[in-house]
DNA sequence: CTGAAAGCGCTAACAT
DNA sequence: ATGTTAGCGCTTTCAG
């Protein structure tokens, strides 16, 4: 239903003019006569003109296309960084499929595949939270298809990446806690498989012991990152004998939940018990108190990632994996300042 | 860098066959011998062959593409939308290319030619809140490219569009203030040439003239729809001789803003002033008090915008233009009820 | 200064 | 049962 699209070959047609002639004129080819590059330029200006991609990419073997998947597509976080990366993607000429794992690891399979046969250049993933196993990315590594891995990354001494200082940050987060008066900190963590988990959960404990605080098993709380079972978690952690006076959440989605159930309990925040989350959304200013989060620098690192990614397509040899490690700044706020 | 993908042509040198037995064997064609077609599949699965999509669009004319466009990327609204739209995109064997305006409008024409050098073959839109004149969409109607609006809307007798039923849900909100007492009901909304601000304002009204309240231009606020202009109008809102016992934000930022004014101001919500807002975010359960707000079918919207879509490219005749209007329901929170 | 021809990967009508 | 050819839109030798 669509009108048909002007091609070379009908402007050709109606000058009289061979099609390469016109696609010479179009391109200012010196060869060209000025009056024939002026005519063409014309009429093609005037039909609207413009060259069809489909046969671009045919030609050069390129889709400039590049497939994103990131676990979820509703929250602040990857929407940012999809921004990030959008914005490379379009300067450098590329264009950006975004697709959603749905945080399942079949899901991120099947994602991959259709990526594939959209024949992307490259692809820059977020790992679902199910995904503890990564064969599924053999077949692109082997054939040198350009991957970035972000935020949760796998595989770091073959494939570039883009995290956070995760580990510093939660150092700097207890220690925060620490010199605000808290001695039994906690911390909701999600699956251990996941890199951010074991990172932060490093930086912590690096903190618990620069402040010769005990390592607490009880403190500890691996979880699915989902709004029950945070709630769940910080439950048991009020139902401990001790409670802790300072509850860390592995994002800020957690955290929410967290200051919910917390307030729920009749206890107050910062007085009882400190909180603090990770990624400052938005949100973070919304709630009361106000919470302290980590700030994380989300469009950068989808910049960094679609930097990465069009340096592999471009270099010949291949890339020394690197991993690009952005800076977090911690922003203070009510929920831990007594 | 990336290796050579397989073609049929390959398959074909490798077995000595021509090109379309190769073409056809894949496919199944009854012409072809049995063991032929065997050959053929067993190779093209060992070398991993997938069909290009870019000599296949080149040679269907089609690019199995739609662009959407929305304001900005980075809020729950438009990302839960987005996901509808993928959705049934996907269901259907459509790639979808996002673009964000920014709430620009030279954003937004920058976008719909960006989409058009694509090729996409139908267009989903939502307006910046700059957008105020319409002509960019000529061409686009002119040349019969399918197009679609959803929530800020325009040239609704030319373009199939999706909304919420805004005049009712705002008729609802108001009806609600004034059953919980409120008698001085203030409306925080959008810039006035946006369809959703104007619906919305006349079943603001509507409900004001069924309760018998006096229509204030003080009560009613035109703002742009960013967290400063949204702090200014409710401090100007609660600077009033008589301030508002009830407000009424358009969206649910908007409502959030507003909501650490009047914290700040010393006032209790929803004691002093009932608070309502408009989306339904998963935040608006983290404030402090939880926010009643219109639960508005985001990802519903984002299904019927690309069902609309689709069908208007398997019609052969121009649909007439429809609108669907989805149905809200008020979310009663604390920030409400006293 | 301009045109003809080949080729990117694929399909389909037209041979054989 | 299989091959040949033309063509989708474009660029780029190679020939005039």
């Amino acid at each position: 239903m669509t009108k048909h699209h002007v091609s070379l070959k009908d402007i050709a047609e109606n000058l009289g003019l061979s099609i390469s002639t016109v696609s010479r004129a179009l391109k200012d080819h010196p060869d060209i006569g000025k009056d024939t590059i002026e005519k063409v330029k014309n009429l093609a200006r005037e039909w609207n003109y413009t060259p069809n991609p489909l046969a671009m990419g045919l030609l050069r073997q390129q889709t400039k296309t590049i497939g994103v998947i990131v676990p979820d597509l509703v929250t602040y976080f990857y929407a940012s960084i999809i921004s990030g990366i959008e914005q490379i993607a379009r300067d450098n000429g590329y264009y950006v499929i975004i697709k959603s794992s749905y945080e399942s690891f079949e899901k991120e399979k099947e994602c991959l595949e259709h990526l594939l046969l959209s024949r992307v250049e490259g692809l820059i993933v977020c790992l679902s939270q199910e995904t503890n196993q990564f064969e599924h990315f053999d077949n692109i590594i082997k054939n040198e298809i350009p991957l970035v891995f972000f935020d949760r990354v796998c595989r770091t001494d073959e494939v570039p990446s883009v995290v956070a200082d995760n580990r510093e940050a939660s150092l700097q987060i207890t220690r925060h806690f620490f010199e605000g008066g808290a001695r039994r900190i906690a911390f909701i963590a999600g699956p251990q498989h996941l890199n951010i988990t074991r990172e932060r959960v490093l930086g912590y404990q690096d903190g618990l012991r620069e402040c010769g605080l005990e390592i607490s098993e009880d403190l500890l709380q691996y979880i699915n990152l989902s709004t029950e079972e945070a709630r769940n978690a910080t439950q048991k952690l009020l139902s401990l004998e001790k409670i802790p006076d300072a509850i860390f959440g592995i994002n800020d989605m957690i955290a929410f939940e967290a200051m919910k159930e917390i307030k729920k309990a009749g206890y107050k925040i910062p007085q009882d018990i400190s909180l603090v989350g990770f990624t400052d959304d938005y949100h973070a200013t919304v709630t009361e108190p106000e919470l302290t989060s980590v700030m994380h620098p989300t469009f950068e690192m989808g910049q960094e990632a679609a930097r990465l990614l069009l340096r592999q397509s471009q270099e010949k040899e291949r890339v020394f994996p690197s991993q690009v490690i952005l800076k977090t700044k911690l922003i203070i706020r009510s929920s831990s300042v007594k």
